[in-house]
DNA sequence: CACATTAATGGCATCGGATGCCAAAATGGA
DNA sequence: TCCATTTTGGCATCCGATGCCATTAATGTG
């Protein structure tokens, strides 16, 4: 998956708290709640037109505090993304050292993306709203550049190269690529299912093989 | 030339006018004008410690005519960039239609790179601050849609396909990964002069091929 | 030459995101 | 009860962005 769902309270450790210990003022309010209020309101009023008072009070805490659990208003779309970062570089140093390096990292890539269908809120919806965004577009470049940096990464490591040479970085850059246009795609089909996304990835990457082939018409 | 350079007076076709007739009050800036403080500006205090009031002061206007030339702060590293999309069109439009579709992409964004050496504020400058500012790498994501568009749109035409179908998508993707890798790679060069990026986009390609296995194992 | 027409300018108010600062609140433990 | 601890949230401030509109400086006409 490339959002970090806000599980329920059960799945995760608690309401996402921010505390260590157990000592000093209780939170009042928790990653998870926060994202809830602001959905509820993107989805009535629209992104731009949701402000952090509104999606303040909607949680019914401070202003403040909003911005302490998340650095932006655009952030929170996201959901705490960095837990999911490593959780990829496992994915990916799983791959077999012996498969064709773009094959490994495509599967790690299939593998990223497939997720459990209960995730609130609900996977395709904050891809939609993450991808229909113009704001939310562009601050994601931020995101997918430390997940590039990831692939880039072990591509290094299974080329003997290093990060930032040119291989690595057009594989982390197309890897990328290849999703975005898998996700628009999926977005684009009324009834898709999280499997079918699965299958739009591979689809894309079919299609890049067949671009870098084709003779035309 | 992914970006619109503002070329000196005396090439284009005047101080960049925003009028239309002679009539009324005269311009008292031009977009050039404005880049070119502006420059001076992001040069010592970096972008995010320049504000639109100083950019204002430098070109001796006020803040809100800068705001009538450049939508956004984040609008004024990138020039006019609209002027160039058409330029683009038509580089694709000029590739023979026998040539295998990614070459005739390809050729097409090399083309789009190569550009007069004179530009004012110099082309690397420009492209090494956006590159390496975080806002601006945001931001120009909503840039590049645009230019994928147009690649999408001539992959759609060379495949008798629909713009919005997965190939040409994920063709403007891809095409965009290399232009930024090879971008970054030519940065990262000490001193690289203009026919040297050129040489990197090639090489992005090459090395696209390469991780896909296309050429070698 | 005076004056209407035209079009850009720039001041002002306002909004919203973001940030620093700090007193207040709420807990556990001594 | 008081203290240490930690989060909260109010307040002031900054800055980008936008709407509104009077002002300014040209042109062209009578």
């Amino acid at each position: 998956m490339l959002t970090s769902e806000a599980m329920p309270d059960a799945v995760t450790d608690a309401p996402t708290p921010r505390r260590s210990s157990a000592r000093g003022r209780p939170v009042a309010t928790s990653h998870a709640a926060i994202e809830q209020a602001a959905f509820r309101l993107f989805a009535e009023h629209g992104f731009a037109g949701t402000t952090m008072d509104a999606i303040a009070r909607e949680a019914g805490v401070g202003k403040r505090t909003v911005f302490r659990y998340y650095p932006s208003k655009n952030d929170i779309p996201w959901g705490q993304f960095d837990r999911t970062l490593s959780h990829f570089r496992e994915l990916l140093a799983e791959q077999p050292d012996d498969l064709p390096v773009h094959r490994a990292i495509h599967r790690a890539v299939v593998e990223f993306n497939r997720f459990p269908p209960d995730a609130q809120p609900p996977h395709r919806e904050r891809m939609r709203l993450i991808l229909s965004t113009p704001e939310l577009q562009a601050h994601s470049v931020l995101r997918y550049a430390e997940w590039r940096r990831v692939i880039a990464e072990d591509v290094a490591r299974r080329t003997d190269a290093r990060p930032d040479d040119l291989v690595p970085q057009v594989a982390g850059h197309v890897s990328l690529a290849i999703s975005l246009s898998a996700y628009d795609a999926w977005l684009a089909q009324p009834d898709a299912d999280s499997a079918r996304l699965l299958e739009v990835i591979d689809l894309a990457m079919t299609g890049l093989r067949q671009y870098l082939d084709l003779t035309r018409r």
